[in-house]
DNA sequence: AGATATCGTTAGCTGTGCTAACGATATCTC
DNA sequence: GAGATATCGTTAGCACAGCTAACGATATCT
């Protein structure tokens, strides 16, 4: 095999697992009634303390009209707020309710069991290796966007 | 740090990870004008051989509704053909035209060329545990569905 | 003060996912 | 064989995510 199938392997590889993964993994998430977007909105509200809306879009990779919707969505759940900024009048502020943290942890309690039942079939060595794997997947992701 | 904040740590990473970098990879995929589950769909139909509509929506993890607008969206783009079967009329087959291995193999090539831009930056052995972390993920997935 | 820039929202488009219901066809049962 | 039942794909209708374009409100620069 040469380096450039290589890469073409794993770059396939990839993207179908992480295509199939968020399909399993959003089946438990629906059990919180929550989409993968607003999940993971939530999730750096809650983790990344108060934010402007512009922020959360940037952070999301989100053009800012989605991301007025997917708050909106949010806050008509009452799992987020948003406040006006004193000094700048054009800025919103997001942050989480007490409900928002307690859905997240939820929703992570059951994305996690499920994760740990694949997992536990694991060996510990394997189980090390696939979390120095998705260490440097975090890292690749990271770079693409620069 | 506990091993379950470590599970829950894992799941909530790898979670965030597949998100992002399906956004980054819908990017170059757009360049084909194709949307990811087409993409993925069609990918299935020129590697998989032909098959009928409702083996692919399950190959896909989707419903058949869904299925078919995606085959009617790939036909109209005239990357895909639907066939009647003779002995049972109720079925379509969906086979890839000759275009449609075009525009799939030139879509890959673009993915390849952005996430290897992003990995010509790892080191060697790096990479090898990347490629480990991806054989593992994909086994966990799998093991999730089954 | 007036021009310019920034922030968030609204409007309108395409696409994905679902369920419910339907028509056409196969198959099973009597 | 005829009628009930099951299967396959489609259509209709809903909610949501993503985008661009255009706007109003507010800050900032000249």
């Amino acid at each position: 095999m040469t380096k450039g199938e290589d890469a073409e392997a794993l770059a396939d590889h990839l993207h179908s697992a992480a295509i199939h993964l968020l399909r399993q993994l959003r089946k438990e998430d629906d059990a919180s009634g929550l989409s993968a977007p607003r999940l993971s909105a939530l999730s750096v509200v809650v983790f990344g303390g108060p934010l402007t809306l512009g922020e959360l879009a940037r952070a999301e990779q989100v053009k800012p009209p989605t991301m007025t919707r997917i708050v909106t969505g949010l806050e008509r759940e009452g799992l987020v707020k948003r406040k006006g900024d004193p000094h700048d009048r054009r800025l919103t502020h997001i942050e989480a309710t007490s409900k928002g943290q307690k859905v997240l942890t939820a929703g992570r309690a059951r994305r996690v069991k499920k994760l740990a039942a694949a997992v536990s079939r694991m060996e510990k060595e394997e189980l090390a290796e696939l979390r120095r794997g998705v260490q440097l997947l975090r890292d690749v992701v990271t770079s693409m966007r620069g």
